[in-house]
DNA sequence: GTGAAAGCGCTAACAG
DNA sequence: CTGTTAGCGCTTTCAC
């Protein structure tokens, strides 16, 4: 239990604390040979600095907080989130943060996670907002802790944000679909107050408007960002006379809901409706390997928030106060449309 | 930016230091309109105590962390660990205590997430091990931060532990099928090296054996923990002569695939082939709504670890050694084995 | 009931 | 190159 202090360290080397703190930290201005006996003992005695200690003395903690404003269950349930944990864990460790996803239930500014996260125990965060009108957003802001947001939100500008380019995903899809021949492609997206939706529907408004189109908005369905929410939603567009004959889902949970409803109803992809979604659908892979699909590089995200939040942090000025990543659209599937 | 000092707050209070300290702390021995007025000059500024130097004065930072020697992908894809973190992060949070879930890529004892939850930034450690013979646990186990493992080690009794009956479990879904007349009940478990598989395959064996029945080896069937895993598994077993007519998945996530397997193949279930297996596979529910389940408490089984680790942390004795759960069944279809 | 003062273990000037 | 020393913000005796 003894855990050993700089001190005992320094007397086991027989040097000054200054000396064991200087080899502690990588600086310069000590013989190698000093170096190697301080490091000898420590490692010896399996010496680990206290990290309350550093912090106190005006080190940072190196440490980075991650919100999720959604629900355990939500998170991992969404495929999505792994990727985006994964390449934000490995980008914080690359430069010595470690990343602290906090679970909390609420995440109310009153929870003690989200307390202890303002004791300047972080150096920063990264929020993933649910919503446009998240209440956690205000009240992170309210610290100035730096932080960057992932996703693009409408009112936030001045705030650092990372996100997947939804407009041209969105865009790039529906252009696929209508240049294949489809007159009525059916969008389903998450809720209205999610911050990707607004941009996913410009950019199928948009596609629209370039092919000539009239837009019918009981073509676009919204729903829950679940697997219900997407079956509920297929369910929408399916009842409609005459019912679409492509589909972009812009959700891979919701993605998944909707295949498995258009698998029960028996209605084949793509000879009988043709879909475009996400290369990270579970089920889409298994269903049908030759689907096109988008290419959200959620990963890529994870890592870019992380770096963006360092460079911050350390105080380099970052390239951009909003990074976009491009979503790439893979085509597997050329189909003409069949007959009108 | 300028975060207040417990200083300022003594000042603008028109008390000392310790006053201030004495009222952060819920302490006695502040008269009633002193408190009031300190709390009111904290509340006006929103003064949040500096975590590190409270720990550094010598107190507890309030923080468990929990290793999952999994990769993120694995615990994302698994229903199982959503319940089990969102009982951790409940019952910690119930007690003023904040989980850090390490999602450390390697989760070797040199990374930094792991090294930094070594400086005493934690009270304690809730570990996942992945298999008996897990690196990290001696590593672990060697630093004396208070632990509890999720999962009955066999060879590590004296580790405080909490785990579910994986035995009775498993002997009473075999019992069950034995009961209703199956004579070659088949079982998918996971990697021999997993914690929970021996226990799993005696339950197995101990209903048999009651039964008075032979045990064919051939009858149980080990994968990984993953869908995939489940698939191989039961193309293993669907390729004896003849069939098992029932099946026993201890798994839930190869339970899945298991099930998406046999519906593929249109093998129905119950009524081609009786399964068994967990309340939180996904498909079950949608697929076979009337199907006899096992139900894992993973959330109670998160928070009694939580619990434990608490009261060792905060020197209670914890009621016992080894905590086990039980496992219940919901029998739901109570169907008679069909011509032999 | 309240305050003064001594650390907790470390970092970062400042001397030498 | 190396050591001395003054804090970092808080808790905790110990006096009053």
């Amino acid at each position: 239990m003894a855990a050993l202090t700089i001190e005992q360290i320094a007397e086991l080397a027989h040097v000054s604390i200054a000396t064991v703190s200087r080899v502690l930290n990588n600086q310069p201005h000590v013989r190698a040979e000093v170096r190697e006996r301080v490091l000898a003992v420590m490692q010896e005695h399996h010496y680990t600095p206290h990290a309350a200690a550093r912090t106190l003395a005006g080190q940072r903690p190196k440490v980075i907080a991650v919100f999720i404003s959604r629900t355990t269950a939500t998170i991992f349930r969404n495929p999505t989130f792994s990727h985006l944990l994964q390449g934000m864990t490995e980008a914080c460790n690359a430069k010595g943060y470690v990343l602290m996803v906090s679970l909390d239930s609420a995440n109310r500014a009153d929870d003690p996670a989200t307390k202890l996260l303002n004791g300047r125990s972080v150096d920063g965060r990264i929020v993933i907002p649910n919503t446009i009108n998240d209440p956690l957003l205000p009240q992170l802001i309210a610290d100035r802790v730096p932080m960057v947001l992932v996703g693009k939100h409408p009112l936030l500008h001045h705030i650092v944000s990372v996100d997947i380019d939804h407009f041209a995903g969105s865009y790039q899809a529906v252009h696929h679909l209508l240049k294949l021949g489809h007159q009525s492609v059916g969008m389903i997206v998450g809720s209205l107050h999610a911050l990707a939706t607004h941009d996913q529907i410009e950019g199928y408004q948009q596609a629209y408007r370039e092919a000539g189109l009239p837009i019918h908005p009981a073509l676009i369905a919204t729903g829950n960002e679940t697997e219900q929410g997407g079956q509920a939603a297929i369910d929408q567009l399916l009842a409609l006379q005459p019912r679409p004959t492509a589909l972009f889902v812009s959700s891979a949970v919701m993605a998944t809901g909707v295949l498995q409803t258009l698998h029960t109803q028996g209605l084949r992809v793509p000879d009988e409706i043709t879909v475009v979604c996400f290369d990270d659908v579970p089920t889409a892979a298994s269903l049908n390997p030759s689907m096109t699909s988008l290419h959200q590089p959620m990963y890529d995200l994870g890592a870019t928030a992380a770096n963006v939040l360092i460079d911050m942090i350390e105080g380099k000025t970052p390239s951009s106060e909003n990074t976009i990543l491009p979503i790439s659209m893979i085509v597997r599937h050329e189909n003409e449309v069949w007959g009108g």
